[in-house]
DNA sequence: TCCGGAAATTAGACAAAGTCCAGATTGCTG
DNA sequence: CAGCAATCTGGACTTTGTCTAATTTCCGGA
């Protein structure tokens, strides 16, 4: 599957979202690249070329996605919220040293 | 076990940390109540009655007993870190709706 | 096409958590 | 007591995130 700017409108209707032009380039940048984004590093993905799209308009969409189950937060540095494109259920396993962070599946781990 | 001030300079000698007035009420209020408690919340304890320390001392005591192996550090209110004085080896379950943050021993978890 | 209202976006002021620094205090140790 | 290192302090500063009031965009109906 390839994260296309028309992909993603479709994935944002199939998820009650209106896609707007800040909606797209903000879902793109995070579905594009499979990382962990924090609201920092999407905005300046975003606004690479010219200025397009406010900080309140980021974190406004963020929230929004967040609600509407679009993507997940992850909070692992102390001082950032990241958000992560993968909603299926899943853990994370945060090393300190490096600073990567894994993602295991839920069905594997068993209390 | 009871966490009175005398048993914290032994606490804090045991790692290594000098135990200096400042140090002793910090690491009471952490260690008496047995909770997770944010650097404000332990400024506040601190501070009731009268203002006794200062805001830098409070963050560079909690940092010191982090690298010493005090405390933990445990990240779930996306805004807020928390300390916990519990250092054995144990997951946390984290209740958005009820805000409840629940231990889980790390030998019951495999995975 | 034009109008009106709802939804979305914006800039910038603001708030809260945490960091940093330069100076003052404390507490040894000789 | 003098000197020195460790500790503590207030306050300015930074960063992440929120709020608000004003503007812009979008869309359906006349």
């Amino acid at each position: 599957m390839h994260y296309t700017r028309d992909n993603m409108v479709g994935l944002l209707r199939g998820h009650d979202i209106n896609p707007t032009h800040q909606r797209i380039e903000i879902a793109h940048a995070l579905f594009s690249r499979q990382e962990h984004l924090s609201a920092d590093q999407v905005m300046s993905i975003v606004n690479t070329r010219h200025s397009e799209t406010s900080k309140a308009t980021v974190y406004n969409t963020l929230k929004l996605f967040l609600e509407k189950g679009l993507v997940r937060e992850v909070i692992v540095d102390p001082s950032k919220v990241f958000f992560d494109p993968n909603t299926s259920p899943h853990h994370h396993i945060y090393e300190v040293d490096s600073g990567k962070l894994i993602d295991i599946d839920a069905e594997h781990v068993h209390i």
